[in-house]
DNA sequence: GTCTATATTCAGATAGAC
DNA sequence: GTCTATCTGAATATAGAC
């Protein structure tokens, strides 16, 4: 043994040096003569969704989604997924490579709308007011999060719980996954907080961001905390609530006198 | 297989029914006879602490505590303990029965101290002033838990970490550990600010505590992302820093206008 | 208390038939 | 694209010698 840091789980396998079958082998199936009879629709088989019954991909990411969420991504085995999806246990390896491959191509799919939606609210916010106002900076980067997440047509609340999962993690692969999907529109808000508050030095709104980041995270966990310590009354799973009391108390932090 | 909600990697083994030694078999080692020849210093061999030298189950403790931190419960193995801690294997059954006994009694080790120096700031605080000032009570609630981890007596910043990776956890058992260490003086928090905030209603107050532990644990998971959001300028894991921004950014937020 | 050895189940990944 | 079967290693836990 002895690999320096003991070993911790991370990065396993890839043993003997075969084919490695690199996973983008996808793409070159039969690719070989085809006669070309009746000029088959160019491109891919179509994939007519005849009936909106999920593909194996499909259920696969689901799955994946909701069970990352609620254990984490170590708390997971691969056979857990392909049962419950009822898929079979190679079909991972085929259609995404490997476990991390998984997670990045669920983020794939859902960051981008979201980030795409926020940046769209920004806009939107400049258009209306300049300097924007604060309330609808800091309404145009939470509501998405949160919102997109709870609407079942993107998969419903487990990709939030994901999110807010990884982004309390310091693993290389959470951090390298968020900052792809949202740190240039994160960046993006920074600037327009500033722009908003030129009273406030640029240090203040960046500890107000890390702070901004906290909550909202916290708020999309959903851990049962403060559930559990008030009784039910405070419940953060209900997003508009959540919103409702977020935007108000963040706003009046913001505008709080700098530290100096 | 079919155990209905997939095999999640939750509780394993304990397969057949063995005796189960369960595990605080200790105490009762060699109580036969003990002829009592010269009285011989009642009570535990003293454990004299001649050299410092950390016991075996402290340097399992130790070493857990920066694994569990770093990869989070199940991102760790047992054996990435022991070969670390350079102890035996078997001795983590030994001395704590299970891996999950292993978390509950960094805990147990942990957690008290802090949970009574929140109380102890917050009693000095309420002396003071009455009803006391809302920055003295979200001092006394913060203080403790960033200062005491980042104190290398309290085993560093190890522990910090580990318990913000709990607070966002929906496992069952971290939340029954958090719970048991921390609940019953949240309460008394909650309570606190609200008496010192008597405009603002009981619902108001419970929803920003909510995210005062977002942002108290978002800091002290100290994920890396906002030193890359900021090139370093902003670093969580500055704890005075972090306190000097947090308090008056929060106290701003309590005191802020109900939403009605 | 500490150790070796082992039991059993699971992990992620791959080879290759179809 | 989907499947079965398998490889190799690691998971947690336990039995029992010393």
């Amino acid at each position: 043994m002895k690999t320096g840091a003991a070993n911790v789980r991370g990065k396993p396998r890839a043993r003997t040096a075969t084919k490695a079958r690199l996973h983008p082998a996808k793409t070159q199936r039969g690719k070989v003569e085809m006669p070309l009879a009746v000029k088959p629709a160019r491109g891919r088989p179509r994939k007519v969704d005849n009936k909106a019954e999920p593909s194996v991909r499909e259920r696969i990411l689901e799955v994946a989604e909701r069970l990352f969420a609620e254990y984490g991504m170590t708390g997971v085995g691969l056979r857990a997924i392909t049962t419950e999806a009822k898929v079979n246990l190679a079909s991972i390896a085929y259609h995404f490579g490997s476990k991390d491959g998984l997670l990045e191509a669920l983020f794939a799919q859902r960051a981008a709308p979201i980030a795409e939606e926020r940046l769209r609210l920004l806009a939107l916010a400049c258009e209306k007011s300049d300097p924007p106002k604060l309330e609808a900076i800091l309404d145009a980067f939470l509501r998405p999060s949160l919102v997109l997440g709870a609407d079942p047509r993107f998969g419903g609340p487990a990709f939030v719980k994901l999110r807010a999962r990884l982004g309390n993690e310091p693993e290389t692969l959470s951090r390298k996954i968020l900052s792809k999907a949202f740190d240039q529109s994160s960046r993006k808000f920074i600037d327009a907080l500033a722009l908003s508050l030129p009273k406030v030095p640029r240090a203040d709104i960046e500890w107000r961001f890390h702070f901004l980041l906290g909550a909202m995270f916290y708020t999309m966990a959903d851990s049962g905390r403060i559930q559990a310590l008030t009784n039910g009354r405070c419940d953060p799973s209900d997003v508009a609530a959540a919103l409702r009391h977020m935007i108000p108390f963040l706003a009046a932090g913001f505008r709080s006198a700098p530290v100096a």
